[in-house]
DNA sequence: GTCTGCGGGCGCC
DNA sequence: GGCGCCCGCAGAC
């Protein structure tokens, strides 16, 4: 048996959808699902998840990703791309040595008008740091909804740092329309006196604080401000490339010569050792495939014996010419 | 205003 | 034909 075939017999064992061996495009699914796995927002890698199909998460597909809708002109298939990051564009770093790093806006017209935003802590322009983790290509996801279950399959490893998830995004808008809605109140005592329960959250202020307009951070501070980031009480590793997904086939068989090719003027070790997302040893406990309700038991960052594309390349391994430029807006 | 899903259409391979 | 991508539309929030 081969080192791939190891690899991947020893990932299967971390999740339901990688025990059985199908595609998404597959015409027959399989169907003696008895188990299911636990929804994972930040999936990354080669890898393939059945959810329950009254898994709420699953039913809205969403992810931690910025992952638009992408036309597969298939209606029974449903394809999602990944946007990447804004970030700044001039790499700045934020108060507590991380990096802004802003949900895409799913909106093509919303994504232009943040783009024309400044870096709240430089006033350098953001840049949207586009994703090309799969042969080039942004990293794909695919939903399929088949008998009691739904199928998701993502192919290619992100190759740029976690946006905002979601609900962080959510979050953050709701609290400032709340702001602009409510009456106004004591900034000075809020300031002074978070309140903050869980005091090691912390450390992760100045970043979020940084990532809304002046005007906007006064409300930031919340009674229940672990409520609403719940990723921050836990930090997740950026880099968890395969954690539990396949190698990527296109590395050892590069079906595009122009594929792989680190951004040079981005440092990645900036992003890999963002305190933001501190690296944790938490790796996939294959005793437990699917019982965990936390997606971190699932994103854990590779073995220091494997190391992922993202470092070979950073680590100047990867001898390949440019991914194709795509044209801008 | 933004997100989401859908579908038409185009270009590239 | 498959794929990536752009665009517009409609419904929901």
């Amino acid at each position: 048996m081969s080192r791939a075939e190891e690899r991947e017999e020893a990932d299967c064992v971390c999740s339901v959808g990688m025990k059985f061996t199908w595609d998404i495009n597959d015409p027959k699914l399989p169907q003696d699902t008895k188990q299911c796995d636990s929804f994972q927002e930040w999936t990354d890698g080669y890898v393939r998840f059945i959810y329950s199909g009254d898994d709420k998460n699953a039913q809205r597909h969403l992810s931690g990703w910025a992952m638009r809708n992408t036309n597969n002109h298939n209606c029974q298939i449903l394809k999602k791309s990944c946007l990447g990051v804004v970030v700044c564009s001039r790499g700045c770093t934020l108060p507590d040595g991380s990096r802004l790093q802003l949900r895409p806006a799913i909106c093509d017209k919303a994504r232009q008008k943040q783009q024309k935003k400044l870096c709240p802590s430089c006033n350098a322009p953001l840049e949207l740091l586009p994703c090309r983790g799969h042969s080039g290509y942004p990293v794909t996801n695919f939903w399929r909804i088949d008998g009691k279950a739904i199928f998701f399959q993502a192919k290619g490893v992100h190759d740029h740092p976690r946006p905002e998830s979601k609900s962080e995004t959510e979050a953050r808008r709701s609290t400032v329309k709340r702001r602009v809605s409510s009456p106004p109140f004591t900034p000075k005592r809020r300031l002074l006196e978070p309140q903050v329960s869980d005091i090691t959250s912390l450390q992760f202020l100045p970043a979020l604080l940084s990532c809304v307009d002046p005007s906007e951070r006064i409300s930031f501070i919340e009674p229940n401000f672990t409520q609403h980031y719940p990723s921050f009480q836990s930090p997740e590793p950026y880099y968890n490339h395969n954690a539990l997904g396949e190698a990527p086939p296109t590395l050892q068989k590069p079906a595009n010569p122009r594929l792989y090719m680190g951004r040079p003027s981005y440092e990645f070790q900036g992003y890999l050792t963002s305190p933001s997302y501190p690296m944790t040893s938490d790796f996939c406990d294959p005793s437990c495939p699917s019982s965990s309700s936390n997606s971190s038991s699932v994103l854990s960052p590779p073995p220091p014996s494997s190391p992922s594309p993202r470092l070979l390349q950073a680590e100047g391994t990867a001898e390949r010419p440019p991914p194709p430029m795509r044209q801008p807006p």
